[in-house]
DNA sequence: GCAAGGTC
């Protein structure tokens, strides 16, 4: 009797209808499983592995002390029987067989699930032959052809997936118990980590990350609409992006009519059809008409279970020549899509579209039965893409013609674009991509239109897109991460961990603290390299440069290096990964709203949130994360009924910071006591009307204030402007703090807060102060004699450069005029335009702008403004006379001499003085000026 | 109770 065993129960079926030929194949159930008997043949199913490797007994307590997660890595591994009902079945038939024939799929995975049928085999029948067939689609012509020409195991192939079973088992198991016991989590709580899926959680956080520190940034678009005869022209100002307003502005003030058309493009554009399925463009092509990609797998094995397309899960791309490409046309042609397939035959191309990947173990899905709507139901929809897709592949490119006017208005480039679909080929039979024209009328060169709209949009760059799930699946392939059947389930098991959520995906808390940790103690497992890796090894395997055991024993070996970061750290690990749960950054109930009150981070700043944001905006604020992260103790406070907080930083004891509104409310204390008209009393009320601190009262509406508290109107106005006050001094002293520690380092006994306190002694709360204050009262709050220099120096840099930028000066223009020296309002307005435009490389026109901004700023009356044209033509007068350089230039326009008239008509005496000319050199040019 | 890979 000779034994065939397929990979699953369908190919066992398929196989023995096919080699049954005329004969009948019986078909039975023993003990649940599948016979199929034709002649003296029998044919079975497997069910993929149905052997799993794990560890001998003895591993099974995750705290056993002898046995810690480390020592999985040594444990010696089993296989044990996953399905036993088929694997009792196989080796009850193979007793009897005399010939065993392997006929599971044609890859690595197929070649080890026959290795482990062969091993089930030989434990029970020592002698009889076995051999195997390979087949890269089960079609009559293929299967006739391996079953006539059977080869042998290729062990060495085995061998390669053996070890990637293995590396995968001992990683992934070491390291999920690991991280789940320093985080001690347990039950149906754990957290896992693996080669395929840890990866693929870090693309997702590494994603929000890009996200959350994105920072905007503006630039500008410039359109215009025209119109022909009736039809509207849509173009863009040749530029694109602007990134400078100031360019953008020139650019929209400068498009005037005429438009002048300059040139007119036409062409063609082939718009290539489609590739075969595989199993990823079939994922995304599903996600298109809104399925998930486990929802789009699920339906495409039941659909391939039904007979209605071929095997789902392939990473073939190109059709083999075995695929009788006219039996499956005349297959289709009796189902409703007759009249398409009747076109695809008229129209057919020569050879079908042909992806970029092949494989030997399946083709691309394609349909293999008929099928109605009403048979299929809601399933039908995703047959009939599959259809579709086979058919796109037979059908011509299609076609679109393409126009570009280029165009000018006065100096101002602007380009419309126009295609229009000449030829539908493929589109005719696959709707699935909107074909959407854009016509534009004929026009010529030289033709002059008008400009009905002009439009100058400012928008801002966007942050990279969070990924959907067939994104992932499509990045995940292009890593090697996962393969064509686990890669949707990788999504569906990081959503079951609760690492992940939504649609698009966005990683939770406990999946960022789970990634952030092994990169931090374990990064190796975090990148896809360790997938490249292996496939390295294991083709170095299956072509015998290297033996499994010693690939298995190096990633041991690598392995055991990075529990020698990981043990160490183990408390570190459980306390950045506990303090980032739901549960732990939870407090309690907000007094405002009562909602639960909870710690949020946003980079490196923190702070507690109400759960009711942005209904209540009620929050306390915390310090930076670089104290430590803010987690809450065991300590509950008898007042508000709010977790106590502590912050936790590496290397340093917790900081007990107690209950965060009984700090406000202490805290606020200090503030009140700034404000003249606040009393004890006050503060009581305040409390009980639900503002708790000074920033609350600022944000209070006056008439809610009276409400609220009882005070009358007049009161909540006064009180009001005296909290605004307070805080706006508290924000202008943090201000102070944060420039003077840029220049005063902090020394023993001089930490930044002491010397604030020293300057508070003397009144400077405000940078501003420190530029009015004395050289000694800054010494005397601790500074040295170079520090006080430094400080009131910078300080008086900063605030000039503050003023300037409120009057309006640009800040291009101010690094110029700071460039140059020109530092203060004052120095500026008291300097001559045509010294200002020469030393400082600014337009004489926008010198004049700005002077006339600060003399408003400073109440002064405007200086006389010098004209572009008379500013150059002087310019080039008086350089024209042989004796004036331009050192000499500086020293007259110092004078206000700009130009020949301006020397002949000034007072000579006046401009010797402030020039600082010789006298000799002054009535010389004088002289010159004169002819 | 762990992984990833088959299949249902």
């Amino acid at each position: 009797m000779h034994l065939i065993i397929a990979e699953k129960n369908i190919a066992a079926n398929r196989i023995a209808q096919i080699l049954s030929g005329k004969d009948k194949v019986s078909a039975k159930k023993e003990s649940g499983v599948n016979v199929y008997t034709f002649g003296e043949k029998t044919s079975v199913g497997l069910r993929g592995h149905v052997v799993e490797v794990d560890f001998v007994e003895g591993y099974t307590n995750w705290r056993s002390e002898e046995r810690p997660p480390r020592s999985l890595i040594d444990a010696g591994t089993i296989k044990r029987p996953t399905e036993p009902a088929i694997v009792k079945l196989i080796q009850k038939i193979a007793k009897k067989a005399n010939r065993i024939t392997i006929a599971t799929d044609f890859d690595t995975e197929g070649e080890l699930i026959g290795k482990e049928a062969y091993e089930l085999v030989r434990a029970v029948n020592p002698k009889v032959p076995v051999d195997r067939a390979r087949f890269s689609a089960i079609t009559r012509e293929e299967i006739n052809r391996a079953f006539s020409e059977p080869a042998e195991i290729d062990f060495d192939l085995a061998a390669a997936g053996e070890a990637r079973q293995v590396v995968d088992l001992i990683w992934g198991a070491s390291l999920t118990r690991f991280i789940s016991l320093a985080a001690k989590r347990g039950g149906g709580n754990i957290l896992s980590v693996g080669r395929v899926q840890s990866p693929t959680l870090a693309m997702i956080v590494d994603r929000e990350r890009e996200i959350e520190s994105f920072i905007p940034e503006p630039y500008w678009e410039i359109s215009l609409t025209s119109e022909k005869d009736g039809e509207i022209i849509e173009a863009r100002h040749a530029e694109g992006r602007f990134t400078d307003k100031t360019l953008a502005d020139a650019a929209y003030a400068g498009t005037k009519d005429p438009l002048l058309v300059t040139e007119v493009k036409e062409g063609k554009r082939v718009d290539r059809a489609p590739t075969p399925f595989d199993t990823t463009g079939f994922i995304v092509a599903a996600a298109r008409i809104g399925y998930s990609a486990a929802n789009a797998m699920r339906v495409a094995e039941e659909l391939y279970m039904n007979g209605f397309i071929s095997y789902p899960r392939t990473d073939n791309t190109i059709y083999p020549p075995s695929l009788n490409l006219d039996n499956i046309l005349s297959t289709l042609e009796k189902t409703r899509f007759a009249p398409d397939v009747e076109w695809v035959k008229k129209n057919r191309r020569k050879k079908p579209t042909e992806g970029k990947k092949s494989s030997t173990d399946h083709p691309p899905i394609h349909p293999t039965g008929v099928a109605t709507p009403e048979q299929l139901g809601e399933n039908w929809k995703l047959y009939e893409l599959v259809v579709r897709r086979f058919l796109a592949t037979l059908s011509p490119d299609a076609e679109w013609a393409t126009m570009r006017i280029n165009m000018d208005a006065s100096g101002q480039g602007y380009i419309a674009t126009g295609s229009r679909l000449i030829d539908a080929g493929w589109r005719t039979v696959y709707p699935y991509s909107e074909a959407k024209d854009t016509f534009l009328p004929v026009v010529k060169k030289g033709e002059r239109l008008k400009i009905q709209d002009l439009n100058l949009e400012e928008k801002q760059t966007q942050p990279p897109p969070r990924y959907s799930q067939s994104k992932l699946i499509q990045v995940m392939e292009e890593l090697g991460l996962g393969t064509k059947s686990t890669r949707h389930e990788v999504i569906q098991k990081l959503i079951s961990r609760k690492y992940i959520e939504g649609n698009p995906l966005r990683p939770t808390l406990v999946g960022k603290a789970v990634t952030d940790s092994l990169e931090a103690h374990a990064s190796t497992i975090t990148r896809p390299d360790m997938t490249q890796k292996l496939e390295q090894s294991m083709e170095a395997i299956k072509v015998r440069h290297q033996s499994r055991d010693v690939v298995v024993d190096d990633s041991r070996k690598m392995l055991h290096q990075v529990f020698n970061e990981l043990e160490p750290n183990q408390a570190v690990i459980g306390q950045e990964i506990m303090g980032q749960t739901d549960e732990e950054l939870t407090l309690g109930p907000c007094p405002v709203c009562g909602k639960d009150l909870r710690i949020r981070r946003k980079g490196g700043s923190q702070f507690i949130g109400c759960n009711g944001y942005p209904d209540c905006t009620f929050n306390i604020s915390l310090p930076g994360t670089m104290w430590g992260s803010a987690i809450r103790t065991k300590k509950v406070c008898d007042i508000h009924n709010l977790y106590h907080v502590s912050l936790i930083a590496k290397g340093a004891r917790p900081w007990e910071m107690g209950c965060p509104l009984c700090q406000l409310i202490e805290q606020q204390k200090e503030h009140y006591a700034k404000m003249p008209s606040m009393t004890e009393a006050l503060q009581k009320k305040f409390l009980d009307g639900k503002i708790f601190s000074l920033y609350d009262l600022t944000r209070t509406d006056p008439a809610v204030l009276v409400k609220r508290t009882g005070v009358t109107g007049k009161q909540a106005d006064t009180l009001i402007r005296e909290a605004n006050d307070v805080l706006d001094f508290i924000r202008k002293r943090s201000e102070c703090k944060k420039f003077m520690k840029q220049f005063v380092p902090p020394k023993r006994g001089r930490s930044h807060s002491k010397v604030m306190n020293g300057f508070a002694e003397c009144g400077i709360n405000s940078i501003g102060d420190i530029v009015t204050s004395s050289h000694d009262l800054l010494k005397k709050s601790g500074l040295s004699d170079e520090e006080a220099k430094t400080l009131k120096n910078e300080a008086g840099l900063l605030i000039a450069k503050q003023q300037l930028k409120d009057m309006g000066i640009p800040a291009i223009s101010l690094k110029k005029y700071h460039e140059a020296g020109f530092i203060t309002p004052e120095q500026i307005f008291a300097s001559h335009p045509a010294i200002l435009s020469h030393k400082c490389g600014i337009s004489i026109d926008t010198v004049n702008k700005h002077l006339t901004l600060i003399a408003s700023a400073l109440n002064k009356p405007a200086p006389e403004k010098i004209s572009k044209k008379q500013f150059e033509s002087g310019r080039e007068e008086l350089l024209s006379i042989p004796d004036i350089s331009e050192t000499a230039l500086l020293k007259l326009y110092q004078a206000g001499i700009i130009d020949k008239k301006s020397l002949r008509t000034a007072n000579p005496v006046g401009v010797i003085k402030n020039s600082g000319l010789s006298k000799d050199m002054v009535y010389k040019i004088r002289e010159a000026a004169q002819g």
